[in-house]
This record gives C-alpha cells, sequence and structure tokens, in this order.
DNA sequence: AACACTAACTAACGCTCGTTAGCATGAGCG
DNA sequence: CGCTCATGCTAACGAGCGTTAGTTAGTGTT
C-alpha cells in the first residue's frame, strides 16, 4: 500500500528533507534527544526509511558541523581577499563575515558549538582542528593591526577569542524576521570589533 | 559484605561527592551522554544508590543550573553595591564578576548554558527568566552610561549580550593553572567591555 | 517486455537507559 | 542491648533507542 503519487520530483527531494529536518531538530532539542522516529515524523516516512538516505544517526551530525565549519572557513577566506589590505577592513570584513553566518545558519551554528562531545572521536578531533585554525586566521588579522602600528590590545588571543564568541553567541538569539536585521547586527559587532581592538572610530 | 570503615565522616560525603561528579560528567559528555551508571562509577558506589542521594537524574540538572545562574545573579548585585556610582567603575565590575565567576565556575557555567534544552518545560522557562533578568541588569548599567553621557553605543541590548557572550565564552577554553591567571582575564574583559561601550581608555 | 534501481514499508533485534523493589549492614542513640 | 535510620547492595523492569532484515511498489532504461 504505497501512496500513488508519493514524489513530485526526484528523490533528491527527501534527502535534503531529512537534512532540513535534522538540522531544526538537531538544534531545537539536541541531538540526543531527536531520535531517528522523531526525525522520520519530521520527514514524513518511517524511520527505517531514513538509512536510504544517511548511512547513520552520527553521519548526519558529522556532515552538519563539518559543513558547518569549512563554510566559516571559506568566509573568513573570502573576506579577507575582498577587504584589501587595511587592517581596520579586514577585521571588519572578517567580523561581519562571522556575524552574517550566525544569523543566516543559525541551526548549523548552534549545533556546531553544542554537540561537538556528541561527535565520536576522530570527527571531534577533526573539528576542533578546524576550530583553531579559524580561530587563528582572526587572531593573526589582530596581530597585523597591531605590527602596523593601528591596533592596541592586551591580548591578541584573548580578544579573538572575545570577537568570535560574541558573533557565536548571535545564533542563540538572532531570529529571522525579528527587529534587527542581518545587516545591523553584523554592523554593531564590526563597530565593536574595531573598538576592541582600539582602533579609532571611524 | 560492605567496606569495614567505609565513612571517615557522616554521609554528606557521598551526597557531595555526586554533585561534584555530577558537574565534571555533565560538562565533559553531556547530561544525555552522562548515565546514572557512569556517575556511580565515579563515585565509587552503583548505579541505584544514587537514589539515596538525589530524587533524580533530572533533580540534579535542575538544582545545578539554577543554583549557577542564582549566584551569577547576586554576583551581580554584589558588583554593583560594591563599585559605588559611577557608570564605568560599575560596568567594569559587573563584567569582571561575571567573568571571574566563568573561571572559577566553568563546569557550572558550561552546563547552565549548553543543557538548557535537557531542562523539562517548567524549570527550563524559570531559567530563561533567570537569565533575561541578569541580562536586563547588565543592559541597564550600559543605559544608565549613556544617560550619563560616558557611553556611546549603537545598541545596549546587543553591547550587553556581546559583553556577557564574550565572558560566557570563556568557560570553554579557561584552564585553572594555565598561562592566564583569573585576574588576567577578568581585567581583559573589564577593559574590552568599556572599549565596547565607547568609555575612554583609563 | 524485462530488468535494475530507488525508496518506501513492517517487523524485530539487541542493547542501554532511568528507575524501583527488596534486602543487608553498620552507626547513633535511648 | 535493641531500635531506627541512613546508605549501600543485587536484581530486574518497562521503555525506548539506533539499526538491520526482508519485502514491495513505482520509475526509468535497454
Amino acid at each position: 500500500m504505497r501512496d500513488v503519487s508519493p514524489e513530485p520530483g526526484p528523490g533528491r527531494r527527501t534527502s535534503a528533507a531529512v537534512r532540513e529536518a535534522a538540522l531544526t531538530l538537531f538544534a531545537e532539542r539536541g541531538y540526543e534527544l531527536t531520535t531517528m522516529r522523531h526525525l522520520a515524523e519530521a520527514v514524513g516516512i518511517q524511520a527505517a526509511s531514513l538509512y536510504n538516505h544517511i548511512p547513520s544517526k552520527q553521519a548526519l551530525l558529522v556532515e552538519i558541523t563539518h559543513g558547518t565549519m569549512d563554510a566559516l572557513l571559506r568566509g573568513l577566506r573570502e573576506a579577507k581577499r575582498r577587504a584589501g589590505p587595511d587592517p581596520a577592513d579586514r577585521l571588519v570584513a572578517a567580523t561581519e563575515a562571522h556575524v552574517r553566518f550566525h544569523c543566516e545558519h543559525r541551526r548549523e551554528a548552534f549545533i556546531g558549538n553544542r554537540e561537538i562531545s556528541s561527535l565520536e572521536p576522530g570527527p571531534r578531533q577533526e573539528l576542533l582542528d578546524k576550530r583553531r585554525r579559524y580561530e587563528h586566521g582572526f587572531r593573526r588579522l589582530i596581530q597585523d593591526g597591531v605590527r602596523a602600528g593601528r591596533f592596541s590590545v592586551r591580548s591578541p588571543k584573548l580578544t579573538s577569542f572575545a570577537i568570535l564568541e560574541m558573533g557565536i553567541g548571535v545564533a542563540t538569539w538572532f531570529r529571522e524576521g525579528g527587529p534587527l536585521s542581518v545587516d545591523a547586527v553584523a554592523a554593531v559587532h564590526g563597530e565593536l570589533a574595531l573598538r576592541m581592538v582600539g582602533a579609532p572610530d571611524r
């Protein structure tokens, strides 16, 4: 007893729906509290049928978390490329890209930050490495500005941590269609970052 | 067959050990991944014996998360009281207390931030209310400074979010006995907060 | 027309979970 | 000495978990 016309498009549709439902459920309830039966219900199929689209629940989490971190790393490279040589421009561009991502991909960012301990040791270590590389990218931006005499900070490391962390926090409260636009939040954070590194207001 | 001299002190000892083990395990693996058998093993008793000390796993989480938030609220009141009337002094004192707590009670802070979705609806809502009150306390500090003409910010709300969030992040990387002292981290964050609100460097 | 592939289904397996029941032991106290 | 209470133990329960097996229906290709 199958539905008469179950597929409006090719089967790719369902795979995308699984990923989409996982994003919402993992972000809302957390990975461990989300069961395959919840996930299946959200998609409109049976739990066992999920395995036509994903190898395992863990693989789904790995794909989400690593995909997110890869996107952040790409965004940072892209921002640096576009910003040109000025240290302040570069820091603002990087911060805005960071914040923009955390607004526009709230669920991914949220999962990537909260579910690290739900990853198996291998993927977890790789993810932490990527995070470290990402932070180092920001730290270098700050150190460059200090060396150029444009920034003044007590601790480049703590400052990069602080800038990244305040952006990560955006993912916990930002709502699309809320009172604040993505652009507004990104602009505020860009200015905050500049102030934090002791660059004069523009 | 019991141990001959199992209790060096009164039974209170074990209850404290349960709480202590829960702090470490919930922080390291997360609430859902921590089983009562893990917890019992860490304490050195059987899983069922835990129920001589706690009513349920959930009650343990509620106690930890609410105790943490209550302590933060007390710390904020205390900092305001000690700092006197100057807006900059008050903001620095509050920020330093916030950061200090997140250094000295890393595990509690970590759990309180990550395991909100593992709380049952009632306690969860109460915790979120406390968090809101805590944030409003910081926001008022900023607004007071703005009204006094000492601070200049684009958005008091976003700025208080950012200051709090960067402090929360400290709990993820700070290590007692590491290269940075609690005092040093608190001082850096105090200065960062001042810069973020546009107060002139002291 | 025959075949292979995709993607859905039902049923069930083996395991682990939080928790309870029932019992034993030793300390504190009259 | 004997009672009570706190605190530990073993055994087990019912539920729910991720996952697998086996099957079936529709779709596109040769």
